[in-house]
DNA sequence: CCATTTGCCTAAAAGCTTTAGGCGTGTGCA
DNA sequence: TGCACACGCCTAAAGCTTTTAGGCAAATGG
């Protein structure tokens, strides 16, 4: 009986290997057990329940997302800063697709609350400090901005710009050139 | 022995209703033939297996969101047609969440093919025909407009927005707004 | 070096998925 | 009207995942 040595973060990162491999919708306990070379109940002295290691896969993408985020704003401003993010997003969903699924879970007051969601935020918001934006318009744009990279990822990943022209890429490009101008020329409220 | 008198098609919409009651992610084969009070296996008569129930369902909203923004973009052209498309979107996910979540099941290129999605694509073309967009400014166009709508919504339904002002309402607002200055006034490429 | 905690184990129940094969009911053809 | 056949729902069963309960052995520390 050789002890493995699990710990709920091990389950987490194995997990969102595993999600990476073979989807976030077959992330179970069971292969996870299997990978470990473990018996399954023996994942439950770490883990209230299955739910709980999707969301810890969860937490971890938006804190690694939050990571490599900081990282790309760091020394940027403006139009390159915007676009520096941009890309932190779909480039992790490109590379890591499983864990991109997971950040789709929907989490509890609670989760989210301890989540790395409020670093994403505060981070568009620093994107947006280049732009003038006054309140409530910040907000409005910091919304605009998360569901535009949320959706144009998604579908992205869903397959629905891939074989037709113009390819993904120049799409993306463009968008955000049209995002950076939208944001410099904000409409007055009507 | 009574006959109910499955038919898939009966099956994906109470599987929808299932869905709108609790959750996609716990719509079941199990628990559909309980309700339509009929052993299990029976249901594999008309569905191959669970995931195309899932298909099916997906299938289902894809047609009606898509019914739904012919009758909100018939007479009416530019912002108008925009607001309103942009309402169908998050009016349907409001309504049924179930549903809505059904849609972002990743279908096959031929399913998708057979699916209501090429409606949707040629419904915002529609719209961007109030607008003075060429190729391929206009795809680039389509495909921000689908990704601000799913995207917005996505992150609405998932709580992104509750509990935290301005309102979900006038960001919506707002964001159709700034899109339609932003389509208006499209940056030439650089 | 022993006591306690900890970690992984066996065992078992319950639920979902899926396949195989059977039997009664309805339909259509004579 | 009667009969044959196809179809629709059934029973049975295997395999999988989840989750709980209780046990034994290995690590920890006094």
């Amino acid at each position: 009986m050789v002890r493995v040595g699990l710990t709920p973060e091990r389950l987490a990162r194995a997990g969102a290997e595993l999600a990476d491999e073979v989807g976030f919708e077959h992330v179970t306990v069971s292969e996870l057990a299997r990978r470990f070379d473990v018996k399954v109940a023996s994942l439950y002295s770490h883990l209230r329940n299955s739910h709980e290691l999707k969301t810890r896969i969860a937490l971890l993408a938006l804190e690694e997302v939050a990571d490599r985020g900081a990282a790309a704003l760091a020394g940027r401003a403006g139009k390159d800063a915007l676009a520096a993010f941009a890309d932190v997003y779909r480039d992790y969903a490109r590379e890591h697709p499983g864990r991109y699924a997971a950040m789709q879970l929907r989490l509890t007051p609670e989760e989210a609350a301890a989540s790395a969601g409020g670093r994403h935020a505060q981070m568009t918001r620093a994107i947006l400090r280049g732009y003038d934006l006054a309140e409530p318009d910040q907000t409005h744009a910091v919304r605009l901005l998360g569901s535009v990279f949320h959706g144009y990822v998604d579908l992205e990943l869903a397959g629905g710009f891939s074989h037709s022209a113009p390819d993904s890429q120049e799409s993306w490009t463009r968008i955000v050139d049209a995002l950076d101008a939208l944001l410099r020329n904000w409409p007055a409220s009507s």
